[in-house]
DNA sequence: CAATAACCATACTGTTTAGTATGGAAAAAA
DNA sequence: TTTTTTCCATACTAAACAGTATGGTTATTG
């Protein structure tokens, strides 16, 4: 059926394509995410843009399921290791790994990051399992936040609060059709996140 | 083909019940659309909700998209009258308000509306008429709650930013798994609201 | 009552899916 | 080189879907 990528059947080397065609198909699957959403995620068109047929994609993966599954895992553990990354600062300099983390995500860089991020809590709205990816992470990610806000002195219980509301102000400003709001927006946020981080 | 709800073709009374019909589909559509987005949204399965069959549906909408700019427009209709009705208050009571209008999203009871909101965002990230409802409502929001933050004595750039926040922090909230994170949700969403609301 | 319009069911068409079965090419192993 | 494994294309099936055509039923109007 499905092929364990790293365990090598056979004695000598354990093949490296294997693996690497299976991470293809998931990138692939990425991008089709980023852009049009779990319910835009068809196995035809994902082969188109693979260039093969879903002949291929049976071979890789049991079922679409499999997919997704394969999809969430990745995801979850790209996101560890960005938190973790985006988190691990040198003492005295947690103000401003904060400031960082609102920055990040806000910035066009990161676009495709944060439509990969809203595509994945829209699943999670109608499936068990991504809502259970999907709680794993922002929790690591509170936790993350919140070790900085107590850093810079805070209460555990005011550090908690604002971790919450930096995330939820992050997602939510890129839920949200504000461009004509005000024609300097930068002010607007730099105020937003003075809000936030600020004693 | 379609039929113009209020505008009775003939000469005494306008039947009512066109256009009661036509609604009744409508917020079939809208159940639908909370519990599934508009990816969940088909013709068929929508018929049976409502205990007729599809024949009924292609009597009163051209076609599905004709039953999806209803959609929108209905949705924006009542975000806008709810908004007005929200914001709304006697001077002197702006900072209750605002609490409260930070609260209502929050509440259980507000769950479906919530759900309809996600909805909409989500499906205004694929497209453009989705979008413009989606901006037209929030920009009326942030000009209603801009107002509210500057009869509380705010310069007029806080309270956009001010304005920005709470919204982005109330769908954001929304958008995030966080039960797990602390045993006195109250105490922090309470810190929240005081860190968006208060000088 | 007769006739017209409003409303809906049934039975189609065509398209798009997920998934299977099978065979064939290419590479690795024997 | 022969054989096996890897990998993919082609050709199906079955179901879900949007939309149409048509006829029947109920209510409304003349």
């Amino acid at each position: 059926m499905e092929n364990k990528p790293v365990k090598s059947s056979s004695k000598t080397t354990p093949a490296p394509r294997l693996q690497l065609d299976r991470e293809r198909w998931i990138e692939a699957a990425i991008d089709v995410l980023a852009r049009d959403g779990v319910a835009g995620l068809r196995v035809e068109s994902l082969a188109k843009h693979c260039g093969v047929t879903k002949g291929s994609f049976y071979w890789h993966f049991k079922d679409k399921q499999a997919l997704l599954e394969a999809l969430l895992d990745q995801w979850k553990e790209g996101r560890i290791r960005d938190i973790d990354k985006t988190t691990t600062v040198a003492s005295g300099k947690e103000r401003d790994q904060l400031h960082y983390a609102i920055e990040v995500y806000g910035t066009t860089r990161n676009r495709k990051g944060m439509s990969i991020e809203l595509a994945v809590r829209d699943w999670a709205r109608h499936d068990a399992q991504a809502a259970a990816v999907v709680e794993l992470v922002d929790l690591y990610r509170l936790e993350c936040t919140r070790k900085l806000f107590v850093a810079t002195g805070m209460s555990d219980a005011e550090a908690k609060s604002r971790s919450l509301l930096l995330y939820a102000c992050v997602f939510g400003l890129s839920l949200m059709h504000y461009s004509g709001f005000d024609n300097n927006l930068a002010d607007l946020k730099n105020r937003i996140a003075e809000r936030i981080i600020a004693d």
